[in-house]
DNA sequence: CCAATTACCAACTGATTGGTCGGTTTATTT
DNA sequence: AAATAAACCGACCAATCAGTTGGTAATTGG
């Protein structure tokens, strides 16, 4: 009964390397050989585990990808008053985590959206579906900030949802090298001044 | 003299394919009898003209990306009047142009930089030097802007336009399946919304 | 303790990759 | 027309890829 344990443990190391390894060098650059040797490894161990490449991607997908978007950037969002603020303190957490991690290669999600745009739509569905996740989140979020006074009753919730994701999709593209701080800094500052935009009863 | 003609015409040809099918599949993902195939060439021409596919890339970027990106978001807005305006019409531009591209796939040159990210810094470097071509003639234009009465002075020109890229990048990289239409709509009105903050005597 | 199952090994296959090279065709010069 | 150089061909090479297979070591239930 235990045995599943020694099995799910072994595909967890190959899942989390193989994160790591498809971030840093992209999907269809990065070969199982070098997943596995990273981990001493066979390839028998991992075609005992997986069917193949792609079902060992979409694995890590559902659970290492969606966990690590939900964690950052949907559970701190679900149920708070206050959803300008909310959502903005999310978003700089997650851009200072990026910036403080010393091996950042942007946005994962929209990395491997960038991949695998028009060449596998299996595994695109999987990643928009988590994209969507988020929007729906903020969507959901900004509506109950309507009723709650926070928000401004006029604005377009689905835009400004649009509109936030858009752009930091786009800085976490630009955080790549040394300048990573000020760019930070400088798009959490529009990014409040956006805000204050659609919190006061102004025209949205 | 006129030998010349047949030489460049070739390079170009490669080139022209080569950066639809980089742009399509990706830089690692295409290889060069792909692109050979379809012109009806052999590996004897590519390397009669190229020294590498990396040489040829490089090729690629500062000829053909360069004036892409330069035609469609630099040049219009180059020492017009009335920033805010001209700005947010090259980028609707843009954003209707890969709308009605049945095969679009992003803006090439932040897949561009997504995919070669960590891996290739010669590359990597060329890329963001356009990047920075486009980034320093936004700063430009909203500056002078200021000076016209066009834009409020206290705005910050230099977070305005890591605003602005941003969102645009990742605007377009979510611009891949049936929902461009919706999208771009929705991203235009905030982006028209946020402009408005930051062109009257508001807080910026 | 032993048989069965689980977990893993590593050599191999066939296809594809970027790049080389000796040779042929086409165009230009003299 | 002969000689020269430019443009191109396509077979070949070593490396690498995802995936297969026939086996062995480790674990576990009876």
């Amino acid at each position: 009964m235990e045995k599943n344990l020694k099995r799910m443990a072994t595909m967890q190391r190959m899942q989390s390397t193989g994160l790591e390894l498809f971030y840093q060098q992209g999907y269809y650059n990065t070969s199982i050989d070098d997943i596995l040797k990273k981990l001493s490894l066979s390839k028998g161990a991992f075609y005992y585990h997986f069917q193949s490449k792609e079902d060992f991607f979409i694995s890590i997908v559902q659970n290492l990808l969606f966990q690590k978007v939900y964690s950052m950037l949907v559970e701190p969002i679900e149920g708070q008053e206050d959803p300008l603020n909310v959502i903005s303190k999310s978003i700089e957490d997650a851009l200072e985590t990026a910036e403080h991690n010393n091996m950042d290669f942007g946005f994962v999600l929209s990395n491997f959206i960038t991949e695998f745009n028009g060449k596998n739509p299996e595994i695109m569905k999987y990643l928009t579906d988590i994209m969507k996740v988020w929007e729906v989140n903020l969507i959901t979020t900004l509506q109950k900030g309507k009723t709650d006074g926070y928000v401004d009753r006029h604005v377009d919730s689905e835009a400004v949802a649009t509109y936030v994701i858009s752009s930091y999709i786009g800085v976490r593209t630009l955080m790549v090298e040394g300048n990573s701080k000020m760019l930070r800094y400088k798009y959490v500052q529009q990014l409040k001044n956006y805000f204050k935009l659609i919190s006061q009863k102004a025209v949205a």
